[in-house]
DNA sequence: AATGCCGGGAG
DNA sequence: CTCCCGGCATT
């Protein structure tokens, strides 16, 4: 995403999920172009906040001809300004809050810390910040242990259980599955009668797959993973990894490192960022549980299903088979959410409904998760909530939007010819995230963009998006 | 008709 | 890259 909504954008981390990072390969070019423009004033920007001083900002967007700006105008500019300004006062928690998920293309899943929102969509950008920081508060701001590393380097969760090793082992089995043949994954709510034969063949079958395919462990380096290219069913490491990489909720830096390349490789309108937060659901009869990590169903089901002894991490991985993952939209859920926020008024409405991220979900599974989410304060205390956390924040920053709309990801408009042909079908079941074909179109945003709050007559004080005919930068939907 | 902005192209 | 703009989708 324009590293640029970041800092002008009031944006509404709810969309796009991203990183709008977009991603098509025809706009690549496009979207560097953005990135790196407003690199440059991004940090630029930040440093005359540190310092106190908003000289270096006032003179930013002054009209050409000096006086040529409306009471309109000039208001907005320091809206901007100054909201920047306080955003960086705050520190980075701030710059985090606005670095909501909506942007990372994509792909938002857990965030503990949003601080690698910001690193994935600049780097350079947050070093620069990074740095800032430190020269004003010192070396030992917290921060600085959290320094966003460059895309190549993808620190390994720290925090890791000691259960982390079975985790993969079973989230391998389970990506594996899925990959295989069973439908229970992606069909959840065909599954929910677990315990049985066919369950039991298959496991073996997983077993021996993955004992077989991993003569060491299982690399989650995230810097190996591809684009979600072939589909070929069973064995594929590629692909295993990718799968593995959405479905593993409890790994933010993997996560969204993965988004990213996620996003690289998906030629996804801009702003129809992909949002999408795998959570794990409990297959249980009348178990509706989900959680956000798959330590957590995991646990769940060992010790309310399975009655084993909740302070022992010890997995056998047979939990593995009582949950499945599930896809949810979060920019939905956001909106859903935000409906019940004290800043909408709309607070009495009936629980938000999510509409199925592609193929993945069925509606009800996202309505119960929902529910389930608000009830399960521990263990998802560590992702979901604060993902929306911050989304939440981002909104009430909008400045000039008035109202954030909710895109679904695979609406609307398919594109005559698309460009993914040679993608299987079972690729397609596979790949989490609709990729809204390519040749899409958002819809129009609501918030009036520069030439209409302008005119044409003030076009020198369109953002340079406007004047050349791109996506408005300013004021974003 | 006015807008918004994608896709391309020129320099 | 930056800067434009044709042309099409949307409003």
């Amino acid at each position: 995403m324009d590293s640029r909504y970041i800092l002008e954008k009031p944006l509404a981390g709810t969309r796009v999920g991203g990183p709008d990072f977009s991603c098509r390969a025809g706009r690549s070019v496009l979207h560097d172009t953005r990135v790196h423009t407003v690199e440059k004033s991004g940090p630029v920007l930040y440093k005359h906040a540190m310092d106190g001083g908003c000289a270096a900002l006032k003179s930013e967007k002054v009209s050409p001809k000096g006086n040529g700006l409306s009471p309109g105008g000039r208001v907005w500019h320091d809206m901007e300004k100054n909201g920047l300004g306080d955003q960086r006062d705050t520190g980075y928690t701030g710059i985090l809050k606005r670095a909501s998920p909506t942007h990372c293309p994509g792909i938002n899943r857990q965030l503990p810390c949003s601080f690698m929102h910001l690193d994935i969509r600049n780097p350079g950008k947050q070093a620069d910040l990074v740095s800032s920081l430190r020269a004003t508060q010192g070396p030992n701001a917290p921060l600085t242990e959290k320094q966003p590393l460059p895309s190549t380097h993808i620190p390994v969760p720290r925090n890791r259980k000691p259960s982390g090793h079975a985790d993969k082992e079973v989230m391998a089995a389970t990506v594996l599955t899925s990959l295989s043949t069973s439908p229970l994954v992606l069909y959840p709510s065909s599954a929910p009668t677990v315990p049985e034969p066919a369950n039991r063949a298959w496991k073996e079958v997983l077993s021996a797959s993955y004992s077989s395919s991993t003569s060491g462990n299982w690399s989650w380096d995230a810097s190996d993973q591809s684009v979600p290219s072939t589909p070929s069913p069973p064995l594929s490491n590629d692909n295993n990894k990718n799968f593995l990489l959405s479905s593993h909720g409890d790994d933010v830096n993997e996560d969204i490192t993965e988004s990213t390349h996620f996003m690289f490789e998906d030629p996804i309108p801009r702003k129809r960022k992909n949002s999408m937060k795998v959570m794990f659901k409990c297959l249980w009869k009348n178990c509706e549980k989900v959680l956000s990590t798959s330590s957590g169903i995991q646990r769940h089901i060992r010790t309310v299903h399975l009655g084993r002894n909740s302070d022992s991490d010890y997995s056998d991985g047979e939990e593995d088979f009582y949950y499945s993952e599930i896809e949810v939209n979060m920019d939905s859920l956001t909106e859903g959410l935000s409906s019940l926020t004290p800043t909408s008024p709309t607070t009495a409405g009936p629980p938000p409904v999510f509409p199925p991220p592609l193929t993945d979900v069925p509606h009800s599974e996202h309505i119960s998760m929902n529910n389930s989410q608000s009830h399960t304060p521990s263990l998802l205390s560590q992702s979901a909530p604060s993902t929306l956390c911050h989304i939440r924040t981002d909104h009430a920053y909008q400045g000039p939007v008035t109202h954030v709309r909710t895109v679904s990801i695979g609406e609307k408009r398919q594109p005559a010819a698309s460009t993914h042909t040679t993608v299987n079908k079972n690729h397609a079941l596979i790949t989490p995230a609709a990729k809204s074909t390519p040749g899409t179109r958002k819809p129009r945003g609501e918030a009036k963009k520069c030439r209409k709050v302008y005119g044409m007559e003030k076009r020198d004080m369109w953002c340079t998006a406007c004047r050349w005919k791109k996506a408005c930068q300013r004021f974003t939907d």
